[in-house]
RNA sequence: GUGGGCGUAGCUCAGCUGGUAGAGCACUCGGUUGUGGUCCGAGAUGUCGCGGGUUCAAGUCCCGUCGUUCACCCCA
């Protein structure tokens, strides 16, 4: 074992990989601006209060997984385990609803829970989420959700589903609660079953084992609850998804992990991935703003997770030859010390024009030069030695064909600046 | 938090019933004097995760520990 090793269950990404890991990351961001989103950098810390009273005393999350600890002023203080809670402080402290609604932003970054590290499940992962707040109306569900849906296409995932399902409002939901807990109570449970039953009865709905599915078969359906307007609201969101084409299947055992959803509620699942393989889900949310002592606003978001994300984009081969992960357009070779200082200076120039270029440092030999030529990625490469010097000219090599043309030194910027190439 | 698998060169792994380590890839150099990607040749690389035990002898057996992985659980 090394002396310094990162901690349990976190994930971390370098070269090469990390150019993927940012490709995803960018291309879940694109999705939310080009609907409208606009960026809320936030702490990764808050105060504790604010997760136990948003994402709910009961959950796991809160329970038993978040990071706490007290700063140097006795204030106690958690690592962010979500992100939606911390958006909704941020609003109400900023007085954000009080501007034009809906409110959209997005944001992205760590986030962090102290379960047991899998594949897919880690301890510091990243997210990137959307909160749409203040307005009800279901044409935003259905916005909130093909974002999302939209982000996974241009990525190229293909083998994923959305679940769906509608939470209904408080009193929908009190009433199924009566009837499932009766239901419940009559069934032959091992102690831990209970004990989780007990804790959030919804809970047994996803239970993956056999006998427990099959004795919840016949267990009262929350969607056969559903008040007249959450019945209207969430109809017309399966409308939309339906006319845009994006398909959906209706879950009604969907359960989520945080107290805060109501309403429409949904789930990405990869069929490519293993045990974790929901790579991102939301809903909306009446009552948070108000359970945070803000006005009495409905919401809406996702979390997706960028971490399986790049995991499905994997499993289903979606970068194969389609990204070149190079930024660079030309690689500079120097022959000798002198070439060198030269090279170097020419490089800066370069730079300062905004041509993406890069040169062999070290000393090595013209071969092992062009191999970092090669490997760099970059789209043409050129060698200076005392002739190119003395002459002002150059051959630039495009790797790809392999073919060389003469330019002047002075008129590398021009050749290639992006517009002229 | 519970249960199972795994942990050997930078990477992927081989190493049979215990006798002090190997392959492929990658890397560096070379194959005519200044041009990479293919091919050929040469070279460097490991306290066999860590700690303890059994043994004349442990990468190989036992215990612990850390990490990882799969499932439960949970969720992104």
């Amino acid at each position: 074992m090394r002396e310094l090793q990162a901690p349990k269950g976190v994930s971390e990404y370098f070269p090469p990989r990390s150019y993927y890991f940012e490709f995803v990351r960018q291309t879940l961001i694109d999705s939310a601006k080009i609907s409208g989103y606009q960026l809320m950098e936030l702490p990764v810390f808050e105060d504790t209060e604010l997760f136990r009273r948003g994402v709910g005393e009961s959950t796991d999350v809160v329970s038993k997984e978040m990071y706490t600890f007290d700063d140097r002023g006795g204030r106690s203080l958690t690592l962010r385990p979500e992100g939606t809670a911390g958006v909704m402080r941020s609003v109400i402290e900023h007085n954000l609803d009080k501007l034009a609604l809906p409110i959209k932003v997005w944001y992205s970054g760590a986030f962090f829970r102290a379960e047991r590290p899998q594949a897919g499940r880690y301890r510091q992962f990243y997210q990137v989420g959307i909160e749409a707040i203040g307005l009800p109306d279901p044409e935003i569900d259905f916005e909130v959700i093909a974002i999302a849906d939209r982000a996974f296409k241009s990525l190229g995932l293909k083998s994923y589903r959305l679940d769906i399902t509608s939470l209904g409002d408080a009193q929908s939901r009190a009433s199924h609660r009566i009837d499932l807990v009766e239901f419940i109570s009559k069934l032959n449970l091992d102690e831990a079953t209970r004990a989780r039953s007990e804790i959030n009865p919804l809970r047994l709905f996803d239970d993956k084992r056999e006998e427990i599915i099959a004795i919840m078969a016949d267990a009262p359906l929350l969607l056969n609850y559903l008040s007249k307007e959450s019945k209207e609201s969430f109809a017309k969101v399966q409308e939309l998804l339906a006319r845009a084409k994006i398909d959906y299947v209706i879950n009604p055992r969907m359960v989520r992990g945080l107290d805060y959803y109501t309403g429409t509620t949904f789930e990405f699942v990869s069929e490519k991935l293993g045990a974790q393989s929901g790579i991102g889900g939301g809903g909306r949310y009446d009552g948070l703003m108000a359970e945070l002592g803000g006005d009495d606003l409905s919401g809406i978001g996702f979390g997706l997770g960028v971490d399986r994300i790049l995991l499905a984009c994997e499993a289903e081969g979606v970068f194969d030859s389609t990204l070149n992960n190079s930024e660079l357009s030309l690689f500079l070779i120097a022959l000798g010390p002198e070439e060198k200082v030269f090279v170097s200076v020419l490089l800066n120039d370069l730079r300062d024009s905004g041509i993406s270029c890069d040169m062999a440092y070290g000393d090595r030999s013209l071969k092992g030069a062009m191999k970092s030529a090669d490997r760099s990625g970059a789209r043409y490469s050129l060698v200076i030695g005392p002739d190119e010097i003395s002459s002002g000219n150059v051959l630039l090599k495009e790797m790809r064909s392999g073919e060389s043309k003469e330019v002047r030194i002075a008129s590398l910027i021009e050749f290639l600046t992006p517009s002229n190439s």
